[in-house]
RNA sequence: GGGCCGUUAACUCAGUCGGUAGAGUAUCUGCCUUUUAAGCAGAGAGUCGCUGGUUCGAGCCCAGCACGGCCCA
Protein backbone atom coordinates (compact mmCIF):
# COMPACT_ATOMS: atom_id res chain seq x y z
CA UNK A 1 0.00 0.00 0.00
CA UNK A 2 2.99 2.13 0.19
CA UNK A 3 2.32 5.49 -1.85
CA UNK A 4 -1.24 4.97 -2.20
CA UNK A 5 -3.54 7.24 -0.60
CA UNK A 6 -6.62 6.22 1.03
CA UNK A 7 -9.33 7.91 -0.27
CA UNK A 8 -12.98 7.13 1.80
CA UNK A 9 -15.44 6.47 -0.77
CA UNK A 10 -18.61 8.41 0.35
CA UNK A 11 -21.48 5.94 1.22
CA UNK A 12 -23.74 7.48 -1.76
CA UNK A 13 -20.90 7.26 -4.44
CA UNK A 14 -20.02 3.51 -3.52
CA UNK A 15 -23.79 2.97 -3.86
CA UNK A 16 -23.54 4.32 -7.15
CA UNK A 17 -20.35 2.32 -8.09
CA UNK A 18 -22.18 -0.82 -6.96
CA UNK A 19 -24.81 -0.36 -9.32
CA UNK A 20 -22.67 0.51 -12.00
CA UNK A 21 -21.03 -3.12 -11.43
CA UNK A 22 -24.34 -4.95 -11.23
CA UNK A 23 -25.19 -3.23 -14.65
CA UNK A 24 -22.36 -4.07 -15.88
CA UNK A 25 -21.79 -7.67 -15.22
CA UNK A 26 -25.94 -7.69 -16.58
CA UNK A 27 -23.76 -7.49 -20.10
CA UNK A 28 -25.66 -4.16 -20.46
CA UNK A 29 -23.80 -2.01 -22.68
CA UNK A 30 -23.01 0.94 -20.49
CA UNK A 31 -21.41 3.63 -23.34
CA UNK A 32 -22.75 2.37 -26.21
CA UNK A 33 -22.37 4.79 -29.61
CA UNK A 34 -24.66 3.81 -32.01
CA UNK A 35 -27.59 6.11 -30.87
CA UNK A 36 -28.61 8.33 -33.86
CA UNK A 37 -30.28 11.59 -32.92
CA UNK A 38 -32.71 12.52 -35.73
CA UNK A 39 -33.75 16.12 -34.00
CA UNK A 40 -32.46 18.74 -31.12
CA UNK A 41 -34.69 19.31 -28.32
CA UNK A 42 -34.80 22.99 -29.82
CA UNK A 43 -36.02 21.21 -33.15
CA UNK A 44 -38.74 19.45 -31.47
CA UNK A 45 -40.19 22.42 -29.64
CA UNK A 46 -40.06 24.80 -32.78
CA UNK A 47 -42.32 22.13 -34.52
CA UNK A 48 -44.27 21.94 -31.36
CA UNK A 49 -44.72 25.83 -32.06
CA UNK A 50 -44.81 26.12 -35.59
CA UNK A 51 -47.51 22.66 -36.51
CA UNK A 52 -49.09 21.63 -33.01
CA UNK A 53 -51.68 20.22 -34.91
CA UNK A 54 -49.70 18.53 -37.75
CA UNK A 55 -47.82 16.60 -34.39
CA UNK A 56 -51.18 15.75 -33.09
CA UNK A 57 -52.71 14.23 -36.30
CA UNK A 58 -49.81 12.19 -37.27
CA UNK A 59 -47.44 11.61 -34.09
CA UNK A 60 -44.03 12.00 -36.17
CA UNK A 61 -41.51 10.07 -34.59
CA UNK A 62 -38.15 11.87 -32.68
CA UNK A 63 -35.24 10.35 -31.45
CA UNK A 64 -33.53 12.61 -28.93
CA UNK A 65 -30.96 12.23 -26.46
CA UNK A 66 -29.49 14.05 -23.64
CA UNK A 67 -28.70 14.15 -19.77
CA UNK A 68 -31.50 13.60 -17.41
CA UNK A 69 -31.66 16.37 -14.68
CA UNK A 70 -34.85 15.32 -13.13
CA UNK A 71 -36.43 12.16 -12.55
CA UNK A 72 -40.11 11.88 -10.59
CA UNK A 73 -41.00 8.24 -10.49
CA UNK A 74 -44.29 6.82 -10.15
CA UNK A 75 -45.20 3.26 -9.78
CA UNK A 76 -45.54 2.10 -13.45
CA UNK A 77 -44.79 5.14 -15.08
CA UNK A 78 -41.54 8.25 -14.75
CA UNK A 79 -40.91 11.73 -15.74
CA UNK A 80 -38.08 12.75 -16.79
CA UNK A 81 -36.50 16.07 -17.53
CA UNK A 82 -32.98 15.79 -20.09
CA UNK A 83 -31.25 18.46 -21.87
CA UNK A 84 -29.07 18.65 -24.80
CA UNK A 85 -27.39 21.35 -26.16
CA UNK A 86 -30.15 23.56 -27.26
CA UNK A 87 -32.59 23.38 -24.08
CA UNK A 88 -34.40 21.40 -21.93
CA UNK A 89 -37.62 18.88 -22.84
CA UNK A 90 -39.79 16.78 -20.68
CA UNK A 91 -39.85 12.76 -21.07
CA UNK A 92 -42.94 10.51 -20.32
CA UNK A 93 -42.02 7.17 -19.51
CA UNK A 94 -44.47 3.56 -18.86
CA UNK A 95 -44.06 0.44 -18.38
CA UNK A 96 -46.82 -0.63 -20.49
CA UNK A 97 -45.06 1.13 -23.43
CA UNK A 98 -41.20 0.73 -23.04
CA UNK A 99 -42.19 -3.36 -21.44
CA UNK A 100 -41.02 -4.73 -18.53
CA UNK A 101 -37.64 -5.69 -19.15
CA UNK A 102 -36.76 -1.68 -20.19
CA UNK A 103 -38.64 -0.74 -17.44
CA UNK A 104 -36.73 -2.84 -14.52
CA UNK A 105 -33.38 -1.37 -17.05
CA UNK A 106 -34.42 2.29 -16.18
CA UNK A 107 -35.69 1.64 -12.78
CA UNK A 108 -31.73 1.47 -12.53
CA UNK A 109 -30.90 4.97 -14.01
CA UNK A 110 -29.78 7.60 -11.75
CA UNK A 111 -30.03 11.43 -12.36
CA UNK A 112 -27.15 13.02 -14.52
CA UNK A 113 -26.87 9.73 -16.75
CA UNK A 114 -27.52 10.08 -20.32
CA UNK A 115 -30.23 8.60 -22.49
CA UNK A 116 -31.51 8.16 -25.95
CA UNK A 117 -35.30 8.48 -26.47
CA UNK A 118 -37.18 7.56 -29.15
CA UNK A 119 -41.16 8.70 -28.66
CA UNK A 120 -43.87 10.83 -29.87
CA UNK A 121 -44.68 14.18 -29.05
CA UNK A 122 -48.50 14.83 -27.03
CA UNK A 123 -49.45 17.07 -24.27
CA UNK A 124 -50.11 16.49 -20.67
CA UNK A 125 -52.67 17.27 -18.16
CA UNK A 126 -51.59 20.77 -17.55
CA UNK A 127 -50.67 21.64 -21.44
CA UNK A 128 -46.98 20.84 -21.62
CA UNK A 129 -45.47 19.31 -24.81
CA UNK A 130 -43.75 15.89 -23.29
CA UNK A 131 -42.23 13.12 -25.37
CA UNK A 132 -44.09 10.14 -24.86
CA UNK A 133 -41.66 7.72 -24.82
CA UNK A 134 -41.33 4.25 -27.12
CA UNK A 135 -38.02 3.03 -27.04
CA UNK A 136 -35.16 3.95 -24.09
CA UNK A 137 -31.51 3.71 -24.36
CA UNK A 138 -28.85 4.76 -21.84
CA UNK A 139 -26.28 6.09 -23.57
CA UNK A 140 -23.83 6.90 -20.38
CA UNK A 141 -23.96 5.60 -16.99
CA UNK A 142 -22.61 7.88 -14.22
CA UNK A 143 -20.98 7.22 -11.14
CA UNK A 144 -21.22 11.00 -9.28
CA UNK A 145 -23.96 12.12 -8.53
CA UNK A 146 -24.95 15.92 -9.70
CA UNK A 147 -25.35 18.58 -6.85
CA UNK A 148 -28.79 18.67 -5.39
CA UNK A 149 -31.04 20.60 -8.23
CA UNK A 150 -33.11 23.31 -6.43
CA UNK A 151 -29.85 25.31 -4.85
CA UNK A 152 -27.47 24.19 -7.79
CA UNK A 153 -23.69 24.64 -7.30
CA UNK A 154 -22.58 27.59 -5.25
CA UNK A 155 -19.80 27.13 -3.80
CA UNK A 156 -17.14 29.52 -5.91
CA UNK A 157 -14.18 27.61 -5.43
CA UNK A 158 -16.47 24.52 -7.18
CA UNK A 159 -17.21 26.28 -9.73
CA UNK A 160 -14.11 27.32 -11.19
CA UNK A 161 -12.29 24.41 -10.43
CA UNK A 162 -14.92 21.78 -11.50
CA UNK A 163 -16.57 24.45 -14.50
CA UNK A 164 -18.43 21.77 -15.73
CA UNK A 165 -20.18 21.25 -12.96
CA UNK A 166 -20.74 24.91 -13.19
CA UNK A 167 -22.05 24.52 -16.86
CA UNK A 168 -24.59 21.56 -15.74
CA UNK A 169 -26.24 23.15 -12.82
CA UNK A 170 -26.18 26.77 -13.34
CA UNK A 171 -28.30 28.14 -16.08
CA UNK A 172 -26.80 31.24 -15.74
CA UNK A 173 -23.20 30.15 -16.30
CA UNK A 174 -24.00 28.31 -19.98
CA UNK A 175 -25.62 31.91 -21.02
CA UNK A 176 -22.50 33.80 -19.93
CA UNK A 177 -20.20 31.45 -21.95
CA UNK A 178 -22.39 31.33 -24.96
CA UNK A 179 -22.80 34.78 -24.67
CA UNK A 180 -18.49 35.35 -24.27
CA UNK A 181 -18.36 33.13 -27.57
CA UNK A 182 -20.89 35.66 -29.76
CA UNK A 183 -19.13 38.43 -28.52
CA UNK A 184 -15.72 37.45 -29.53
CA UNK A 185 -17.39 36.53 -32.60
CA UNK A 186 -19.17 39.74 -33.27
CA UNK A 187 -15.96 41.09 -33.05
CA UNK A 188 -13.92 39.36 -35.71
CA UNK A 189 -16.87 40.33 -37.66
CA UNK A 190 -16.34 43.44 -37.20
CA UNK A 191 -13.02 43.45 -38.37
CA UNK A 192 -13.54 41.34 -41.33
CA UNK A 193 -16.08 43.64 -42.58
CA UNK A 194 -13.54 46.58 -42.18
CA UNK A 195 -11.15 44.91 -44.44
CA UNK A 196 -8.77 43.79 -41.71
CA UNK A 197 -6.30 40.27 -41.83
CA UNK A 198 -7.18 37.90 -39.13
CA UNK A 199 -3.43 36.65 -37.98
CA UNK A 200 -1.57 34.67 -35.61
CA UNK A 201 1.76 35.54 -34.23
CA UNK A 202 4.35 33.86 -31.71
CA UNK A 203 3.01 33.62 -27.96
CA UNK A 204 6.93 32.39 -26.99
CA UNK A 205 9.34 35.58 -27.49
CA UNK A 206 12.68 35.67 -27.32
CA UNK A 207 12.43 39.38 -26.33
CA UNK A 208 9.17 40.14 -24.69
CA UNK A 209 7.73 43.35 -25.88
CA UNK A 210 5.07 45.56 -26.52
CA UNK A 211 3.87 46.10 -22.74
CA UNK A 212 5.08 46.83 -19.45
CA UNK A 213 4.76 43.41 -17.94
CA UNK A 214 6.73 40.97 -16.02
CA UNK A 215 6.65 37.64 -18.45
CA UNK A 216 6.50 34.50 -17.89
CA UNK A 217 10.12 32.71 -19.14
CA UNK A 218 10.07 28.91 -20.35
CA UNK A 219 12.70 26.86 -22.35
CA UNK A 220 13.59 25.79 -25.68
CA UNK A 221 15.64 22.20 -25.16
CA UNK A 222 16.66 21.87 -28.70
CA UNK A 223 17.78 25.44 -28.94
CA UNK A 224 19.33 25.55 -25.65
CA UNK A 225 17.65 28.73 -25.43
CA UNK A 226 14.83 30.76 -22.56
CA UNK A 227 12.01 32.20 -24.09
CA UNK A 228 9.36 34.52 -22.92
CA UNK A 229 4.84 33.30 -23.00
CA UNK A 230 3.91 36.96 -25.04
CA UNK A 231 3.35 39.82 -22.77
CA UNK A 232 1.61 41.53 -25.94
CA UNK A 233 1.28 40.65 -29.33
CA UNK A 234 2.27 44.41 -30.73
CA UNK A 235 5.51 44.54 -32.03
CA UNK A 236 5.17 41.32 -34.73
CA UNK A 237 1.90 42.67 -35.54
CA UNK A 238 3.58 46.28 -36.66
CA UNK A 239 6.24 43.63 -38.56
CA UNK A 240 3.19 43.06 -40.52
CA UNK A 241 2.09 45.93 -41.49
CA UNK A 242 5.44 46.63 -42.60
CA UNK A 243 5.55 43.73 -44.51
CA UNK A 244 2.07 45.28 -46.38
CA UNK A 245 -0.57 44.16 -44.36
CA UNK A 246 -2.01 47.34 -44.03
CA UNK A 247 -4.64 46.39 -41.61
CA UNK A 248 -4.15 43.09 -39.21
CA UNK A 249 -6.05 42.10 -36.06
CA UNK A 250 -5.51 39.05 -33.64
CA UNK A 251 -7.85 37.78 -30.95
CA UNK A 252 -5.02 36.88 -28.65
CA UNK A 253 -4.09 35.37 -25.44
CA UNK A 254 -1.31 36.96 -23.83
CA UNK A 255 0.48 36.10 -20.46
CA UNK A 256 1.49 38.01 -17.75
CA UNK A 257 3.60 36.68 -14.65
CA UNK A 258 1.47 39.21 -11.97
CA UNK A 259 -0.77 38.88 -8.87
CA UNK A 260 -4.41 37.04 -9.28
CA UNK A 261 -7.12 39.37 -9.00
CA UNK A 262 -11.01 40.10 -9.53
CA UNK A 263 -9.42 41.64 -12.33
CA UNK A 264 -6.59 39.76 -13.19
CA UNK A 265 -5.92 36.29 -14.90
CA UNK A 266 -2.40 35.47 -15.49
CA UNK A 267 -3.56 34.56 -19.04
CA UNK A 268 -5.95 36.60 -20.54
CA UNK A 269 -7.64 37.49 -24.09
CA UNK A 270 -6.81 40.50 -25.60
CA UNK A 271 -7.54 42.37 -29.26
CA UNK A 272 -5.05 43.91 -31.13
CA UNK A 273 -5.49 45.15 -34.06
CA UNK A 274 -3.71 48.06 -36.74
CA UNK A 275 -4.78 50.24 -39.45
CA UNK A 276 -2.24 52.05 -41.65
CA UNK A 277 -3.01 55.70 -42.92
CA UNK A 278 -5.25 55.73 -40.17
CA UNK A 279 -4.67 58.28 -36.37
CA UNK A 280 -5.39 57.57 -33.07
CA UNK A 281 -8.77 59.44 -33.73
CA UNK A 282 -9.83 57.41 -36.03
CA UNK A 283 -9.88 54.61 -33.86
CA UNK A 284 -11.24 56.14 -31.12
CA UNK A 285 -14.01 56.45 -33.72
CA UNK A 286 -13.42 52.69 -34.91
CA UNK A 287 -14.16 51.53 -31.21
CA UNK A 288 -16.99 53.65 -30.64
CA UNK A 289 -18.66 51.28 -33.31
CA UNK A 290 -17.20 48.01 -32.31
CA UNK A 291 -18.60 48.78 -29.18
CA UNK A 292 -21.97 49.69 -30.37
CA UNK A 293 -22.57 47.05 -33.02
CA UNK A 294 -20.84 44.24 -30.82
CA UNK A 295 -23.55 45.13 -27.47
CA UNK A 296 -26.56 45.68 -29.59
CA UNK A 297 -25.92 42.09 -31.32
CA UNK A 298 -25.35 40.34 -28.27
CA UNK A 299 -27.39 42.59 -25.18
CA UNK A 300 -30.13 44.03 -27.58
CA UNK A 301 -28.90 47.45 -26.95
CA UNK A 302 -26.62 50.23 -26.56
CA UNK A 303 -27.49 50.80 -22.90
CA UNK A 304 -26.29 48.31 -20.28
CA UNK A 305 -26.83 47.92 -16.95
CA UNK A 306 -22.98 47.13 -15.27
CA UNK A 307 -23.44 46.14 -11.10
CA UNK A 308 -25.20 49.40 -10.03
CA UNK A 309 -24.62 51.74 -13.19
CA UNK A 310 -26.38 51.80 -16.30
CA UNK A 311 -23.78 52.45 -18.95
CA UNK A 312 -24.60 54.07 -22.40
CA UNK A 313 -22.18 52.47 -25.11
CA UNK A 314 -23.47 54.99 -28.10
CA UNK A 315 -21.25 57.08 -29.15
CA UNK A 316 -19.42 59.31 -29.47
CA UNK A 317 -17.67 59.32 -25.74
CA UNK A 318 -16.09 61.93 -23.59
CA UNK A 319 -12.64 62.80 -24.62
CA UNK A 320 -10.41 64.49 -22.28
CA UNK A 321 -6.76 65.04 -21.85
CA UNK A 322 -5.22 63.53 -18.27
CA UNK A 323 -4.18 66.48 -17.20
CA UNK A 324 -7.81 67.78 -17.97
CA UNK A 325 -9.14 64.80 -16.40
CA UNK A 326 -6.99 64.79 -13.40
CA UNK A 327 -8.13 68.82 -12.18
CA UNK A 328 -11.69 68.27 -13.09
CA UNK A 329 -12.46 64.93 -12.07
CA UNK A 330 -9.53 64.29 -9.72
CA UNK A 331 -9.62 67.31 -8.26
CA UNK A 332 -6.35 68.12 -7.76
CA UNK A 333 -4.85 71.65 -8.08
CA UNK A 334 -3.65 72.65 -11.53
CA UNK A 335 -0.27 74.17 -10.39
CA UNK A 336 1.01 70.69 -9.01
CA UNK A 337 0.82 68.82 -12.17
CA UNK A 338 4.56 70.06 -13.32
CA UNK A 339 6.04 69.70 -9.92
CA UNK A 340 6.91 65.78 -9.44
CA UNK A 341 7.51 66.58 -5.51
CA UNK A 342 4.05 68.33 -5.35
CA UNK A 343 2.41 65.68 -6.36
CA UNK A 344 3.67 63.06 -4.14
CA UNK A 345 3.48 65.46 -1.85
CA UNK A 346 -0.14 65.54 -2.72
CA UNK A 347 -0.55 61.76 -2.84
CA UNK A 348 0.97 61.36 0.88
CA UNK A 349 -1.32 63.94 2.23
CA UNK A 350 -4.35 61.90 0.68
CA UNK A 351 -3.34 58.84 2.27
CA UNK A 352 -2.34 57.35 -1.49
CA UNK A 353 0.69 55.13 -1.52
CA UNK A 354 3.02 55.36 -4.00
CA UNK A 355 5.15 52.47 -4.25
CA UNK A 356 7.16 53.65 -7.69
CA UNK A 357 8.79 57.07 -7.70
CA UNK A 358 9.64 57.09 -11.20
CA UNK A 359 9.89 60.05 -13.64
CA UNK A 360 7.15 63.07 -13.82
CA UNK A 361 4.80 60.77 -15.98
CA UNK A 362 4.78 57.82 -13.75
CA UNK A 363 4.26 60.13 -10.92
CA UNK A 364 0.99 61.40 -13.10
CA UNK A 365 -0.27 57.78 -14.38
CA UNK A 366 0.01 56.31 -10.96
CA UNK A 367 -2.30 59.39 -9.51
CA UNK A 368 -4.62 59.10 -12.02
CA UNK A 369 -4.99 55.51 -11.26
CA UNK A 370 -6.32 56.28 -8.23
CA UNK A 371 -8.37 59.59 -8.38
CA UNK A 372 -9.47 59.54 -11.64
CA UNK A 373 -10.14 56.12 -13.11
CA UNK A 374 -12.60 54.62 -10.57
CA UNK A 375 -14.82 57.60 -11.69
CA UNK A 376 -15.19 57.03 -14.95
CA UNK A 377 -18.09 54.77 -15.02
CA UNK A 378 -19.66 56.14 -18.42
CA UNK A 379 -17.47 55.73 -21.97
CA UNK A 380 -14.36 58.11 -21.53
CA UNK A 381 -11.16 58.37 -23.72
CA UNK A 382 -7.70 59.94 -21.86
CA UNK A 383 -5.89 61.14 -24.17
CA UNK A 384 -2.61 63.33 -23.56
CA UNK A 385 0.03 60.97 -21.96
CA UNK A 386 3.24 61.92 -21.37
CA UNK A 387 5.89 60.23 -24.05
CA UNK A 388 8.23 58.82 -21.12
CA UNK A 389 4.86 56.27 -20.31
CA UNK A 390 4.48 55.57 -23.81
CA UNK A 391 7.26 54.51 -25.33
CA UNK A 392 5.70 52.77 -28.48
CA UNK A 393 3.64 56.13 -29.15
CA UNK A 394 3.92 58.73 -32.09
CA UNK A 395 4.79 61.87 -30.35
CA UNK A 396 2.06 64.50 -31.26
CA UNK A 397 3.35 67.33 -33.51
CA UNK A 398 2.16 70.18 -31.57
CA UNK A 399 3.58 69.12 -28.39
CA UNK A 400 6.31 67.01 -28.33
CA UNK A 401 6.18 65.57 -24.88
CA UNK A 402 3.22 64.27 -25.60
CA UNK A 403 1.90 61.40 -27.63
CA UNK A 404 -1.15 60.70 -30.30
CA UNK A 405 -2.68 57.98 -27.50
CA UNK A 406 -5.54 57.38 -25.89
CA UNK A 407 -6.90 54.60 -22.98
CA UNK A 408 -10.57 53.82 -23.06
CA UNK A 409 -12.14 53.62 -19.49
CA UNK A 410 -15.61 52.17 -18.70
CA UNK A 411 -16.95 51.04 -15.44
CA UNK A 412 -14.21 52.84 -13.70
CA UNK A 413 -11.58 50.22 -15.21
CA UNK A 414 -9.37 50.50 -18.17
CA UNK A 415 -10.56 48.68 -21.30
CA UNK A 416 -8.57 49.57 -24.13
CA UNK A 417 -5.48 51.33 -24.89
CA UNK A 418 -4.59 52.62 -28.53
CA UNK A 419 -2.50 55.29 -30.40
CA UNK A 420 -0.56 56.63 -33.27
CA UNK A 421 2.20 54.12 -33.70
CA UNK A 422 5.66 55.70 -33.50
CA UNK A 423 6.87 54.58 -36.92
CA UNK A 424 10.66 57.15 -36.35
CA UNK A 425 13.25 54.10 -35.85
CA UNK A 426 15.94 56.66 -34.73
CA UNK A 427 13.35 58.01 -32.12
CA UNK A 428 11.96 54.30 -31.13
CA UNK A 429 15.92 53.74 -30.94
CA UNK A 430 16.01 56.68 -28.15
CA UNK A 431 12.74 55.13 -26.15
CA UNK A 432 13.98 51.75 -25.98
CA UNK A 433 17.22 53.30 -24.46
CA UNK A 434 15.59 55.70 -22.28
CA UNK A 435 12.94 52.10 -21.01
CA UNK A 436 16.60 50.38 -20.51
CA UNK A 437 17.88 52.87 -18.70
CA UNK A 438 14.66 52.67 -16.38
CA UNK A 439 15.05 48.87 -16.28
CA UNK A 440 18.77 49.61 -14.71
CA UNK A 441 17.12 52.40 -12.03
CA UNK A 442 15.37 49.34 -11.25
CA UNK A 443 11.61 49.50 -13.38
CA UNK A 444 11.76 45.26 -13.78
CA UNK A 445 8.77 46.29 -16.35
CA UNK A 446 10.26 48.25 -18.49
CA UNK A 447 11.11 46.96 -22.34
CA UNK A 448 13.76 45.57 -23.49
CA UNK A 449 15.85 46.74 -26.08
CA UNK A 450 14.63 45.15 -29.38
CA UNK A 451 16.67 45.27 -32.43
CA UNK A 452 15.23 43.30 -35.23
CA UNK A 453 12.17 45.34 -34.15
CA UNK A 454 14.10 48.78 -34.69
CA UNK A 455 15.69 47.13 -38.28
CA UNK A 456 12.11 46.17 -39.00
CA UNK A 457 11.19 50.04 -39.12
CA UNK A 458 14.26 50.82 -40.97
CA UNK A 459 12.32 49.25 -44.04
CA UNK A 460 9.53 51.57 -43.38
CA UNK A 461 6.37 51.17 -41.58
CA UNK A 462 3.69 53.24 -43.08
CA UNK A 463 1.74 56.25 -40.43
CA UNK A 464 -0.31 53.44 -38.68
CA UNK A 465 -2.65 53.56 -35.50
CA UNK A 466 -2.52 50.64 -33.43
CA UNK A 467 -5.13 49.82 -30.02
CA UNK A 468 -5.86 46.72 -28.10
CA UNK A 469 -8.81 45.88 -26.04
CA UNK A 470 -8.93 43.56 -22.84
CA UNK A 471 -11.61 40.95 -24.11
CA UNK A 472 -12.43 39.36 -20.50
CA UNK A 473 -12.86 43.09 -19.16
CA UNK A 474 -15.03 43.75 -22.17
CA UNK A 475 -17.40 40.45 -21.60
CA UNK A 476 -17.68 41.29 -17.95
CA UNK A 477 -18.82 44.20 -19.20
CA UNK A 478 -21.87 42.68 -21.51
CA UNK A 479 -22.40 39.79 -19.01
CA UNK A 480 -22.70 42.33 -15.87
CA UNK A 481 -19.89 40.29 -13.92
CA UNK A 482 -18.03 41.20 -11.79
CA UNK A 483 -14.78 39.06 -11.36
CA UNK A 484 -12.75 38.05 -14.14
CA UNK A 485 -13.24 34.50 -13.13
CA UNK A 486 -16.55 34.77 -13.84
CA UNK A 487 -15.95 35.29 -17.49
CA UNK A 488 -13.00 32.66 -18.11
CA UNK A 489 -14.21 29.07 -18.81
CA UNK A 490 -10.89 27.55 -16.13
CA UNK A 491 -9.82 30.32 -14.27
CA UNK A 492 -5.96 29.86 -12.49
CA UNK A 493 -6.40 28.06 -9.15
CA UNK A 494 -3.59 27.09 -6.57
CA UNK A 495 -3.51 23.39 -6.75
CA UNK A 496 -5.35 21.74 -3.74
CA UNK A 497 -3.14 19.50 -1.46
C1' G B 1 2.19 41.33 0.87
C1' G B 2 -1.90 43.25 4.64
C1' G B 3 -7.07 43.16 6.70
C1' C B 4 -11.90 40.86 7.17
C1' C B 5 -14.91 36.53 6.22
C1' G B 6 -15.58 31.36 4.97
C1' U B 7 -14.37 25.75 4.94
C1' U B 8 -19.81 20.81 8.94
C1' A B 9 -23.34 14.59 4.80
C1' A B 10 -23.17 14.20 -2.47
C1' C B 11 -25.45 19.66 -2.69
C1' U B 12 -27.49 24.07 0.04
C1' C B 13 -27.11 25.38 4.94
C1' A B 14 -28.20 25.40 10.73
C1' G B 15 -25.39 24.23 15.08
C1' U B 16 -27.37 28.43 21.51
C1' C B 17 -23.24 28.87 27.25
C1' G B 18 -17.58 24.18 25.46
C1' G B 19 -21.10 18.55 27.25
C1' U B 20 -21.71 12.11 22.39
C1' A B 21 -23.72 16.05 15.06
C1' G B 22 -28.83 18.67 12.71
C1' A B 23 -32.41 20.12 8.56
C1' G B 24 -33.95 20.26 3.43
C1' U B 25 -32.68 18.16 -1.11
C1' A B 26 -30.15 13.83 -2.89
C1' U B 27 -29.49 8.33 -1.76
C1' C B 28 -31.70 3.42 -0.19
C1' U B 29 -36.50 0.37 0.97
C1' G B 30 -41.93 0.16 0.38
C1' C B 31 -46.64 2.34 -1.96
C1' C B 32 -48.19 5.19 -6.20
C1' U B 33 -50.09 5.24 -14.50
C1' U B 34 -50.19 12.96 -16.09
C1' U B 35 -45.74 14.97 -12.30
C1' U B 36 -43.76 20.35 -12.27
C1' A B 37 -38.65 21.49 -6.12
C1' A B 38 -44.62 15.49 -7.01
C1' G B 39 -46.62 12.91 -2.51
C1' C B 40 -46.87 9.33 1.78
C1' A B 41 -44.18 5.82 5.28
C1' G B 42 -39.44 4.19 6.90
C1' A B 43 -33.88 3.81 6.79
C1' G B 44 -28.81 4.74 6.05
C1' A B 45 -25.20 8.47 5.39
C1' G B 46 -19.94 12.85 8.85
C1' U B 47 -11.69 12.56 9.51
C1' C B 48 -16.96 19.22 11.48
C1' G B 49 -10.36 21.85 5.89
C1' C B 50 -5.35 20.18 8.22
C1' U B 51 -1.78 20.22 12.50
C1' G B 52 -0.99 21.41 17.33
C1' G B 53 -2.61 23.69 22.09
C1' U B 54 -6.03 24.84 26.36
C1' U B 55 -9.73 21.76 28.94
C1' C B 56 -12.31 16.25 32.65
C1' G B 57 -14.47 17.28 27.75
C1' A B 58 -13.52 21.23 21.48
C1' G B 59 -17.51 21.74 15.31
C1' C B 60 -17.42 25.86 19.05
C1' C B 61 -11.80 28.81 22.61
C1' C B 62 -6.22 29.75 21.18
C1' A B 63 -1.91 29.28 17.60
C1' G B 64 -0.01 27.84 12.97
C1' C B 65 -0.90 26.08 8.02
C1' A B 66 -3.84 25.09 3.35
C1' C B 67 -7.59 26.49 -0.05
C1' G B 68 -11.41 29.99 -1.35
C1' G B 69 -14.22 34.87 -1.25
C1' C B 70 -14.25 40.24 -0.58
C1' C B 71 -11.41 44.67 0.28
C1' C B 72 -6.63 47.19 0.32
C1' A B 73 -1.43 47.41 -1.69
Amino acid sequence: MTGLIMVKTSEIIQKRKDKFDTLKQSKLQLFPNDFRVSHTVNEIKALVEKSPETLKADSPSFAVAGRMVAINRFGKTVFIRFRDRTGQLQAYIRKDQIGDEAYQLFKQLDVGDFVGLGGEMFQTKTGEWTLFVKELQLLCKTIRPLPEKFHGLKDPEKRYRQRYLDLIMNADARKLFVQRSRIIQEIRNFFLQHDFLEVETPMMQPIPGGAEAEPFITHHNALGMDLYLRIAPELYLKRLVVGGFERVFEINRSFRNEGISTQHNPEFTMLEFYQAYATFTDLMDLTEQLFSTVSLAVTGSTNISYQDDTIDLAGPWRRITLQKALVDIGGIDAALLKDKDALLNFAAQSGIQMTKTGRLGKVITKLFDAVVEPKLIQPTYITGYPVEVSPLSRRSDHEPEITDRFELFIGGREIANGFSELNDPVDQRERFSQQVESRTAGDQNAHLMDHDYIEALEYGMPPTAGEGIGIDRLVMLLTDADSIREVILFPHMKPRD
